[in-house]
DNA sequence: GTTGATGCAAACTATTTGCAGGCAG
DNA sequence: CTGCCTGCAAATAGTTTGCATCAAC
């Protein structure tokens, strides 16, 4: 077996791809940021992805995690939301699909879904107003099925429900 | 004609009997901040509602003006939003009617509309996925008519776009 | 060697909170 | 007169930034 060029994952190399066509550089940061967030199963924030790398060893200071977020949503590897509370949420972008949420107010569970037939009426409201669409932001507040069984305390929900920033 | 009693409008006798039913005391303060919420014609924030009561003479403190929005929003007589930048909106609830909101990237403009058809679209889905909503958030970003004719320098609504924290 | 990147700490922004004095009920 | 309310200033939390140093190209 002939010894290869040790390969990059794709995202990786879309990353270096944008990087330099912008002049910008490289960095070992860098990389092992595009790692550690694609090795992100689900959704997380910048202070989850700083302290995981933290555990790994790798020390990479809170102002270039965000700086490097910043870049990764820009070239649409990553993708940025807020779910009503004062933080960002990421998520590593695997696929050029995009999707809506549902989230529980009980347990946080974050469903993903997508529905063509919402896009598709999303876009002829659009037609309507005349409005050029070129991002949107959809989620549903509630409870999740195994949350519904639950006894929950009413008046924390509704307290939940009140500070919602959306 | 003889002499009535003075009419509050329904806004703040709503917002009265709220209070009493948790025992909060109907403060001159909370009056105000109701009338100026009501008088306000579209979305606001903390610090205009702020500065706009600052403007009349009625300085009322900020910490004041976020405790008794936020008891509005419980009972329900505002509205509280995130559009993607870091701070709240808020709009007075003159009806039980709510809508969804088109969001100009370029002049900031809110458009609001309301669409039976994607409503009854969303709970459709929710049942799907065994889901029970309480709360939605939608909103579209893009370009209005106006800034659509308008040159508008793109890498400025790059930035903005991926900015969005939505 | 340039130019951009990093880490640190300080700055920032929007919002919240503790506390002492004040006012509604 | 009691307990909630207010203003103030300080505290928070998440995020951004200035600056000196360092590394990619």
């Amino acid at each position: 077996m002939r010894k290869t060029k040790i390969e990059r994952p794709e995202e990786q190399q879309r990353f270096e791809t944008f990087l330099r066509s912008r002049q910008l550089k490289l960095t070992g940061e860098r990389l092992e940021l595009v790692e550690e967030v694609f090795g992100q199963p689900h959704h997380f924030d910048a202070d989850q992805l700083h302290m995981a790398l933290k555990q790994k060893g790798k020390a990479i200071s809170r102002a270039t995690v965000y700086r490097t977020l910043d870049l990764l949503v820009q070239c649409g590897l990553v993708r940025k939301s807020s779910f009503g509370d004062q933080y960002a949420h990421y998520e590593a972008v695997r696929s050029d699909e995009h999707h809506d949420h549902l989230i529980c107010l009980n347990c946080d569970a974050i469903i993903e879904f997508f529905r063509a037939d919402l896009e598709a009426l999303q876009e002829q409201i659009c037609r309507e107003f005349n409005f050029k669409p070129m991002h949107h932001s959809h989620q549903i507040f509630g409870l999740c099925q195994a949350c519904q069984g639950k006894t929950t305390d009413d008046s924390v929900l509704a307290h939940r429900l009140s500070q919602l920033n959306t």
